[in-house]
Formats: C-alpha cells, structure tokens, sequence
DNA sequence: GCGGGTGTTCACGC
DNA sequence: CGCGTGAACACCCG
C-alpha cells in the first residue's frame, strides 16, 4: 500500500517515538516473513537501543546502537507498522487490517521497548518482510534503488537520461531501479499532472514533456510528503482519519467521475505496466 | 463466486 | 539482451 510518501510518514511518527528505546523483547509470530533466522534476529536486538530509522524508496531502514548489522522493513501491499504509546496507536500502514486489538490475527512481530511502548509489525497478505542485513547486504540492497525523486543532486538532467530507453513512461515511474519510491497512486497523478498518457513510449516523449513529467514529480512528491501521503491511515488521533493528499487526486480512484481539468471528460481506467491505470483521454496526450 | 488491489520478483515468450 | 505479460505471494472486499 504506501509509496514514498507514506513511508516516510511513518518513518517520522516511529523516529519520534522510538529513538533512544531499548528493545527489551522481540516476537516472531510468522518466521515466514523473517528473512533472518528469528532466534538470530532476537539475540541480536534484545537489550540495544534504535538509533536512526531510514528510507530508501519504500523500504525503511532501523539502525541499531552498537550493531552493524541493519534492520529492513518493507511493508508491500498491506503491511502495517503500529506503535502502541501512551496516547494511543500512531504510525501507519494499510487501512483495510483490524486494530481493535493488537496483537491480531495479521501480527507477524513484535517489538517490545518500555513497559507502554510496543511496535506491532502487522500484514494482511504477508507480502512484507522484515531482515536483519550484514553491513555488506545493507549496501546491496540499497545500490539497487535509483534516486530519490526529491534528492537535490536528481536533477532535470539525471531524470532525462534515466527517460532513455523506450518503455511506457509509467513502467519507468514505477521502475524502483530507475527512481525509488513512486508507486501507482503517484504514478497516474504524475502522468496527469504532466499531461502525458502513461502508455506513451519514453522515446516518442519531447522535451518540454519529460520536463513536465520531472517538475510533476517533485510537486507531486513533494506535497504528498507534507500532506502525509494518500489513503493510509495514521491512527495518531482516535479517528483513524486519512492521510491528507487524498483531496489533491486528480485521477487516481476516479474512474467514471469528470475530470477536474478539463470538465468535459470522465476519467478512464485501463492497465498499463500491468497496473490500473487512470487517465483523462482529452488533458493527457 | 469472481475479479481487483497503494508491491516486488521471476519465468516465459517475442 | 530488451521489453512486456502473467503469475505468484495471500486475503479482504465490492
């Protein structure tokens, strides 16, 4: 479920509570979805502290004080991270699983820190994971991801180059490779807002539209970052509200309705890249 | 009962 | 090799 922007939500609200936390206890309810071996992974936080939690893409990163080895996180479709605090549950993930109580039937792991602090890793289609990675892993793992759409150093120039090649501008988008984070929400909204259809081959794109596609990226990414990403749900006050892009979709679940642009048009749903995809057949070319 | 789904990876086939 | 498709992972929901 979450892109970038979510993720790094989450990685904020957890940072905030977490940091500074010994890991008194660990709980490997599905050793399924521990890439490490579980005894392993219990011996090796048990009695440390969370320094730093780090991002790359959608993948979140915990470092550990006085450990080289590094913790991954990635949430897939419907993972959910939740911390239980004093105030009440905070962080996020997918909407859809329960949290009446916790831990629940989708509670894979559980971190344990002080007597009223416990992170809940939850997966309702157990697609997510969570490994411990030696230092050397670590850095594999991360030289795999493309840059950050909002990183300084990527620039319009580095995004052109990385439009090289001749794929739906869409399955470059969603390519973790080429650029980390975009899923298929921001995607679509990227193609809109950049008045490009998502099938449009990258070698037929001109330039004025690869710089609309770059500027639509940064925008898009940036403001959903400050809005606290789409559709999942935070769970920091008792309502469980939305995160708060969700008013700022042009396309995205919009199948059927008219098109905030144009007026004249009902937006389109059709698969590109192997994904639902939204459209306005008359703004985007 | 069927199909779809905010992600990723891999087997295939052209 | 490049690229696209479909399946797989597993389960809820409309």
């Amino acid at each position: 479920m979450p892109e970038l922007p979510e993720v790094e939500t989450i990685r904020r609200d957890l940072e905030r509570v977490l940091l500074g936390k010994e890991i008194l206890g660990v709980q490997v309810r599905t050793p399924r979805l521990v890439r490490t071996d579980p005894g392993e992974l219990v011996a090796v936080l048990v009695g440390k502290y969370i320094n730093r939690i780090t991002r790359r893409g959608k993948l979140l990163q915990f470092h550990i004080a006085g450990e080289d080895r590094v913790m991954h996180v990635h949430l897939k479709m419907t993972g959910q991270l939740m911390c239980q605090v004093p105030g009440g549950l905070i962080a996020g993930g997918h909407p859809s699983a329960k949290i009446d109580h916790l831990p629940n039937a989708y509670t894979h792991v559980v971190f344990e820190f002080d007597e009223e602090t416990t992170l809940f890793f939850n997966d309702l289609r157990t697609f997510g994971y969570v490994a411990l990675l030696t230092p050397a892993a670590h850095e594999q793992a991360l030289a795999a991801f493309g840059p950050e759409p909002l990183d300084e150093h990527f620039t319009r120039a580095h995004f052109f180059d990385a439009l090289k090649g001749k794929r739906a501008i869409k399955a470059v988008l969603l390519d973790q490779t080429v650029i980390a984070g975009i899923g298929n929400i921001y995607a679509d909204e990227i193609c809109f807002r950049a008045r490009v259809r998502p099938s449009r081959r990258t070698d037929t794109l001109t330039a004025q539209e690869k710089a609309r596609l770059y500027n639509a990226m940064r925008t898009i990414i940036k403001k959903a970052v400050e809005k606290r990403g789409t559709t999942f749900s935070n769970f920091v006050d008792a309502t469980g509200k939305k995160g708060g892009y969700m008013p700022y979709l042009m396309v995205y679940g919009r199948k059927g309705e008219r098109c905030l642009r144009c007026g004249s048009q009902t937006i389109t749903k059709s698969v590109v890249a192997g994904r639902g995809t939204h459209t306005c057949p008359l703004c985007q070319k």
